[in-house]
DNA sequence: TATTGTTATACTCTATAACTATA
DNA sequence: TATAGTTATAGAGTATAACAATA
C-alpha cells in the first residue's frame, strides 16, 4: 500500500562517487564528449534512511499493512474500523467529531457513514441538544463486530512486534507519542 | 494531510459506559421505547491510542508534514525530492530501481521523471548494459537543488524533534528500524 | 519467454464550493 | 453570522491491461 512517500531498503554502496558527473564542455564548436554512463547495482538510500521521518513512515506503513490484512477478514477498511471503534467508545458522537478525530473532510465522511449504516453496523438518532446534528450509535451487529475486531487487531499487532521486548514496545510508544503530542 | 487512517487526540472520558445502549424491546406488539440519546463532549479514542500502529502513523504524519512544508520552498513534492535524492546518490539508476525504492508503480513513475526532466533537474542517458533501460542523472541544476534541499530537510527535522534528547532520537531510530527491517 | 519503459484508462482518495436547516 | 450535514464535482494518487523494444 504505497502512499506518496519513499520506501527504500538497501544500504550497500556500490555506485560511483556521489555527485560525480561528466565534465562540462568548454569549447563552443567542439564535439561534445560522450557523457559518462553508469550502472547501479545496489541502490544507496543512505540519506533518506538517516531521516527519522522516513523511518517513522516505513514503520507506520509496515504496521498499517498488518491492520489492513487483519481488517480484510471483516471486509472493513482501516478508516471504517476506526469509525466504528470510535462510535463504540463514544455513543452519540457526531459526524463532525468523527471528522476531526479521523482527519476526514465532512463531504467524505457522508459516504462512509452511509455505507456502515446500510451494512447494519450504525444507526443515527437525533442529537439531544443540537437540532442540526445527528448522534451515531452502534447497532447490535456493529457492537458485535467491534467487540470481535478490536482484540483481533490488537493480537495481530502484538504478533507483528513480538520481536521487540515488552520494554522496547513501551519505550517506542512513549517516544512516538512524544513526537506528535 | 489526511490519509485513509485515523488521527485522534483526546484521552478524557466523559461519555456513557462503553457499549451501553437502549434495552431491546421484548414484546412484539408493544410500542418501541424511545431510544436513548447521548451527547459526546470529550471524544474517547483510548483503544486506537493503545495501538503502536496508530501512534506510528500519527508520528509519521507529523514529521511528513514538516517535510512537505520544507519542500514547498522548492516547489517539490516529497516523492519528487526523494526521487532526486536517490538519483543524486545513485547516478545511472533506472526507472525500475526507483519504482522499487519509492514503492511507485512504473506507469506512475513516467510522469514524475518527465516533470523533473522538463524542469531541468534530471537527464536520461542510455544504460551501459541494457538497451531497454535508461539511466538517470542529475543535471547541474538538479545537483544544486539536492545539495540545498537535503541539509534543509535535515535541519527542519532536527528542529521538529528538538524536544527529544539526542539519545532518545537515536533510540527511536533504532526501534523504528527494528520494526520494519 | 521475461523485462523495461510506456500509453491509456479506471478506480480510489482527497479537496473545494455551495446549499439547507438550525444555532 | 456561524455551524452540521449534505450534494456535486474537481483533482490527486494509485491500480490494471496491453504494447513495442530489448534481454
Amino acid at each position: 500500500m504505497p502512499a506518496h512517500q519513499p520506501v527504500g531498503t538497501s544500504t550497500t554502496k556500490a555506485t560511483p562517487a556521489r555527485g560525480k558527473r561528466a565534465p562540462k564542455d568548454a569549447g563552443q564548436q567542439e564535439t561534445a564528449p560522450a557523457a559518462e554512463v553508469f550502472a547501479v547495482d545496489q541502490v544507496n538510500a543512505s540519506f533518506l534512511e538517516s531521516l527519522l521521518g522516513y523511518n517513522a513512515r516505513r514503520a507506520s506503513l509496515s504496521l498499517v499493512g498488518v491492520f489492513v490484512k487483519c481488517m480484510e477478514g471483516f471486509d472493513l477498511k482501516i478508516v471504517e474500523f476506526s469509525l466504528l471503534s470510535l462510535v463504540g467508545g463514544n455513543p452519540g458522537i457526531t459526524s463532525r467529531q468523527l471528522c476531526q478525530q479521523l482527519d476526514v473532510l465532512p463531504p467524505n465522511m457522508v459516504g462512509m457513514i452511509e455505507v456502515m449504516t446500510r451494512r447494519g453496523f450504525l444507526e443515527r438518532r437525533p442529537h439531544p441538544r443540537d437540532g442540526r446534528a445527528m448522534g451515531l450509535y452502534l447497532t447490535e451487529a456493529g457492537r458485535a463486530l467491534v467487540d470481535q475486531a478490536e482484540p483481533q487487531l490488537k493480537a495481530s499487532e502484538s504478533a507483528a512486534v513480538s520481536h521487540l521486548s515488552v520494554e522496547e514496545q513501551q519505550q517506542l510508544l512513549n517516544l512516538l507519542q512524544k513526537l506528535y503530542r
